[in-house]
DNA sequence: GGCGGTAATTTATTGTTAAAAATAACGAGG
DNA sequence: CCTCGTTATTTTTAACAATAAATTACCGCC
């Protein structure tokens, strides 16, 4: 069962407008700090004012966008703080997931899922196409995330994953190398495979921790207070 | 600044109606499987369907009901698989907030909010007023949220919170005796004062864990599979 | 002639729209 | 500098359209 297909799917014009202003989103096309009042947005979307609406209000839930009276719904943009904030919660959650993975021996399909983005992230890698990398490191900690069999920690990941996922990309494109060191991909990939909870847990954890610091250093040095 | 006055304010018809389903289904007037077409949802709280609408998806958002088409909005039940879901994540979340507070030395207010909140739950745990108790064990696990200074975790932990709400009720009544072992609280929160990060998490992270396992005993041992 | 299944109609509910009412920002005039 | 009116925007309402469930009627079959 294909739980979410792309967008021309016969679904209500909320999830459209949803599925349209999340993608836009994330890929830049409305970029933070964007503002726009209800009516404007509504008819870019050709659509009237309040499925526009009940998908923005699904979309402030998930801290991407803030709705301010008055002054139109606006594109957040990602603070220092709120990078600090969202890596040490996933520090705790991905280690969570990755534990529970680890230890629930999770089946041969969805490993040979996480083991092909790992091979695909290297791949990417090697040929220095950093755009992919950032796509396949995305995936691979949603898989993680997935791995774990509990679906309110998959949805929290995964909205936290949302709400720093353009960081991720600038961060790409400031530093040269990698934003993240792929061998720990592997080295959590074969914990989870080998069953080894703990290991996989700390893992998980020090990856974050370390991919917060990275982060950290790279803005201190721009000079960027958000992203 | 207070942020979230009890109800009257001059707030929006959506907040009203929010802040009133929440209450409602927290307190139990509105019970788990409950269920009503918006309409009557709109009726019963004397407006028009679309704020309703709003506070419901809301609601929706947090786990509290579920709007199934054609067949109205329905209140929740927690199943067992929730709780231990919800109580694994908590493990975690929980454990990081209380090492934040432990690490971040919080200002005497919140401390002694927190003391305070310890005392009067052991006043009445010695009076036998469990339903006193349970308040003040919800309010110490709030503010332990709160005081990692961490605001999405703390949103996170009090949604959290907000799902098992009534199963702590539950198991307070079917269990004679406290739902949680109240020297815990004590301890965390000298681990918290003393500032002893690691000692701090990991007795938070032990005291969740063992919730868990009494909640499941319980439930177990009265055959519920849900409440 | 009764029974079961299917198709059509009815009904209830949501999804959507548009317009009216409320509200807060902005600017002009005292 | 304060007050009042104007305007832009949101909030709320009410009506409308679409849709799925439920009921009923009809037809073939036993």
């Amino acid at each position: 069962m294909l739980s979410e297909m792309p967008s021309k799917d016969k679904s209500t014009r909320v999830d459209k407008a949803y599925a349209r202003l999340k993608a836009d989103i994330l890929a830049g096309r409305l970029p933070p700090g964007f503002q726009a009042p209800e009516p404007d947005i509504a008819g870019r979307l050709g659509m009237s004012r309040t499925p526009v609406r009940e998908a923005l209000i699904r979309l402030e839930a998930e801290r991407l966008v803030d709705l301010i009276p008055r002054r139109g719904a606006k594109v957040l943009a990602i603070s220092k703080k709120d990078i600090c904030e969202v890596f040490e919660i996933l520090s705790a959650l991905e280690a969570l997931a990755a534990g529970s993975a680890a230890k629930g021996e999770c089946s041969d399909r969805v490993l040979a899922g996480i083991e092909e983005a790992v091979i695909s992230a290297e791949k990417a890698l090697a040929e220095a196409d950093m755009e992919s990398w950032a796509m396949l490191d995305d995936r691979f900690h949603r898989l993680i995330a997935r791995s774990g069999g509990n679906v309110r920690l998959d949805e929290m990941i995964s909205s936290l994953l949302n709400q720093v996922f353009r960081a991720n990309i600038v961060l790409l494109r400031l530093n040269k190398g990698p934003a993240a060191n792929s061998d720990e991909h592997r080295e959590l990939y074969d914990a989870i495979r080998a069953g080894d909870q703990d290991k996989a847990a700390a893992i998980a954890k020090a990856h974050r921790l370390a991919g917060l610091a990275t982060m950290h250093s790279v803005l201190e040095a721009c000079g960027l207070t958000h992203v």
